[in-house]
DNA sequence: AGATACTGTGTAAAATTTACACCTTTAAAT
DNA sequence: ATTTAAAGGTGTAAATTTTACACAGTATCT
């Protein structure tokens, strides 16, 4: 393939503001930089990006380079273009978030000298990040708390099985607000789209909670892949 | 600024798609290209990022290189970035949108020789695009459409004194379908942030209708700039 | 047996959305 | 002057959705 373009130096880069939920609270995933510049600090796990790969493919491996996940439905949401972001040159850096269960197994390991480690971060109290990210993290925080009402995002977060309290809990926990118990289950019965389960939640030392699990054909059936979770909050 | 990064033969571009609203159709501008590679065809204005240029600089210089337009309030909307969208290398696209009152005095000439000329065209049966520049523009226009209903992105098509039957045609085009007139205005006028005028549109044939005004400040602190113009279709 | 902690449930009032049709006004045509 | 054509402008009732609100039931632990 014949290059005829005109060039300069520069980078595209990928940053992956990815989202956890655990114990209640909403987290994010960082990484703590062992490399110039920045060394030492914290930031999202982001690299950059290959000449014969696309930008979606390079956002899942380096992701996976990074902490050690894989195979997260990872998606597009801002570009960040600002000529001075790189204190080392022009980078051009396309943020992408994914939601992912938390999960005790799932170890964290990054398998490039890049990171020095991957961890997860309660998204209140957020530290100073390296770069723009503080700013890359909010826009991606704005953008999945307005996801969440038209898309089936929060099921992404939690466990397979979970309780209407948990889902609640997660609601509560994006949208920054308490929402009414009742209202919020017969809201959320009534899209259809929850199968309840035989099953009870175990290993709580009060009443175990029915257990729900989301039924991703039901919901495509009724929404057409695409919908209007307005309201719930 | 010394640059130690890793690079290769790689390009930044911007596309834009501008959508402009006329005798109750939408259109957007289309440039016929006048250099290879798909000379000769019809595309989206877009071109080259500079070194010492934000991304968002780099839009507004390149729609009026291509046709004379400025001053629009341009915003991404999405990156493209599969490896061989370009026939002559890498190049990552981004996609910005801006909606603009179409106006007879305004003149599209472009300034450079990559656009043999400028010109509006109709959203629907538009032609075979250049490049990706289909696919770019069925993502922006799925983007206005649902943009429309939480942002007042339809004051920025219609001029500043609209009769309320345009603005429902225009909300039609969009979205493309029928709207039932009185429940629109009710709608329309109960959120408070359009202003009567004492003046009545010219050169009908028929009884004139009352003009009105978009609020932008009374629209500011009504919803803190920002929210839901939800199901008005 | 009692304490603790969360589960699970219904109803009435308020607000919003929907469906629906005809008379009025103006300019142009006769 | 009258008629015609074309769009302007208006209200109400029914249906649906949203909101506000409280307490008895059950599992576990001590």
């Amino acid at each position: 393939m014949e290059v005829k373009l005109p060039t300069f130096n520069s980078v595209f880069s990928i940053d992956c503001v990815i989202f956890g939920f655990e114990a209640g609270e909403l987290k994010i995933l960082l990484i703590e930089r062992n490399e110039e510049p920045f060394k030492d600090w914290l930031a999202l796990p982001g690299y950059i990006v290959e000449q014969d790969e696309s930008i979606d493919d390079a956002a899942e491996r380096i992701l996976y380079e990074l902490t050690g996940l894989r195979d997260l439905h990872m998606q597009q949401f801002h570009t960040f273009g600002e000529v001075a972001r790189h204190p080392q040159g022009r980078v051009i850096t396309v943020a992408y978030y994914a939601l992912i269960r938390i999960n005790g197994q799932k170890e964290l390991r990054p398998v490039t000298q890049y990171a020095r480690k991957a961890f997860w971060h309660p998204v209140n109290e957020l530290p100073k990040l390296a770069f723009d990210h503080s700013e890359i993290f909010e826009t991606g925080f704005n953008k999945i708390r307005r996801r969440l009402n038209y898309q089936p995002i929060a099921f992404e977060l939690l466990p397979e099985k979970f309780t209407l309290t948990q889902l609640q809990s997660l609601y509560e926990a994006v949208l920054n607000k308490k929402l009414d118990k009742r209202n919020f289950r017969k809201k959320m019965l009534s899209y259809g789209f929850l199968k309840e389960l035989d099953e009870k939640q175990k290993g709580v030392s009060y009443r175990a909670a029915k257990l729900y699990k989301f039924d991703r054909r039901k919901y495509a059936k009724i929404f057409n892949n695409e919908l209007n979770l307005d309201k719930v909050g």
